[in-house]
DNA sequence: GTCTATACAGTGATAGAC
DNA sequence: GTCTATCACTGTATAGAC
């Protein structure tokens, strides 16, 4: 049943909240956003928001993992698939099969647009919001990226290793707010062009050299 | 006479506004924390707050500035030295002189404590509240120090320069975020591993060899 | 100039009728 | 499931006291 809805072309109301939700979020952030302002562009009343979502916070959480998830997924699955494949994947390996998932976006053109310009608007907001948001969806992600690149390597403290895949979540973050760099022209392949330019800056940062 | 308020123990109602709000944002994050919650716990009238600050936004602006100012200045003042004394400054001298005034915050400890952790939770807002926030302040620091690296990297190509700089950047705010990485401990001595973590990390990412 | 009391429009949330 | 009405609270503005 909610299958259906989920299917029909106008959706129901549930459908109609996210989706106007989401457009508002992206373009005027999550606190500047009211919940009549959702109301009112998805063509529901005002506390249909809350009975369906239970809060704003929560209606938040539904909109982001609707756009997360499959990057998620397809980040496991790609590292399933390199592990199965290749007896030692490479760091290279590792970071491209984590971050290429966003270039990707199961190739929706309106996702790739969308979800980038999403989760940098979320992973900006406070943490009081974006912790309890992460947390549930990206600890086994994050856990397994770093075992395989622990296991790639075997000399790296453990203690560096988090420091370094912290790093690279933050440049990722970055890049996912501002698509263009300070000084940059703004184009429509900034994204592209700067998430390989984020997979080489990583590979180097993780696999330095040891300090002269 | 202002001087002489900014001077006294107590301080004057502005700089008790300041402090009260420093601690609060802090704690709470920007947008949870009302004007009514800041003007009660500095013991002034609601009202004061926007006679002296305008509004709730010029008020994050007055706090934020008081901090990051040394900073910045004090980044200024380093890569002056270092250019001064070092015929060609490396890669890893002008990222330290970016990085460690942070650490140095003027040898107080209480301004170490707070500065990562405000500039943390001020850079994690939505960009709406950030960018003019930074715009006045770091556009000096950024093109200084994006120009001294193109010096010491001669071969880079300025836009690999600008998404390395911009990656650097979203480290260290992913630092002062969260200095203590997933998985990882909390120690009193976190943010200052971090920073030499990060040093070491984004020189490997500056200096890298081209792509195999 | 500095500060206070007060009012105003807009917010997220909720109870209860239909 | 959906709606109306209402609540406590927010940032902001202003008139007037000292």
């Amino acid at each position: 049943m909610s299958a259906m809805a989920a299917l029909s072309e106008e959706g129901g109301t549930r459908e109609k909240i996210m989706d106007a939700a989401e457009d508002l979020f992206i373009e005027k952030g999550y606190s500047a956003t009211s919940l009549r302002a959702i109301a009112t562009a998805a063509g529901v009343n005002l506390a249909a928001t809350n009975y369906h979502f239970g809060s704003k916070f929560g209606l938040l959480t539904a909109v982001f993992h609707r756009r997360i998830k499959p990057i998620d997924d397809e980040r496991l699955a790609a590292l399933d698939r390199l592990e199965d494949e290749e007896a030692d994947p490479t760091v290279r390996q590792i970071m491209t099969a984590f971050l290429s998932p966003i270039l990707r976006a199961d190739n929706d053109p309106v996702l790739l647009d969308k979800l980038p310009r999403l989760a940098g608007r979320i992973m900006g907001e406070p943490e009081t919001l974006t912790k309890p948001l992460l947390e549930g969806e990206f600890t086994e992600v994050a856990g397994r990226y770093q075992a395989a690149l622990a296991r790639a390597l075997p000399q790296l403290a453990l203690a560096d290793l988090r420091w370094r895949f912290h790093f690279m979540i933050g440049g990722m973050i970055q890049l996912m707010r501002l698509p263009t760099p300070l000084g940059q022209p703004p184009s429509d392949d900034s994204l592209r062009q700067g998430m390989h330019a984020l997979i080489d800056f990583a590979v180097a940062g993780f696999a330095q050299e040891a300090r002269p």
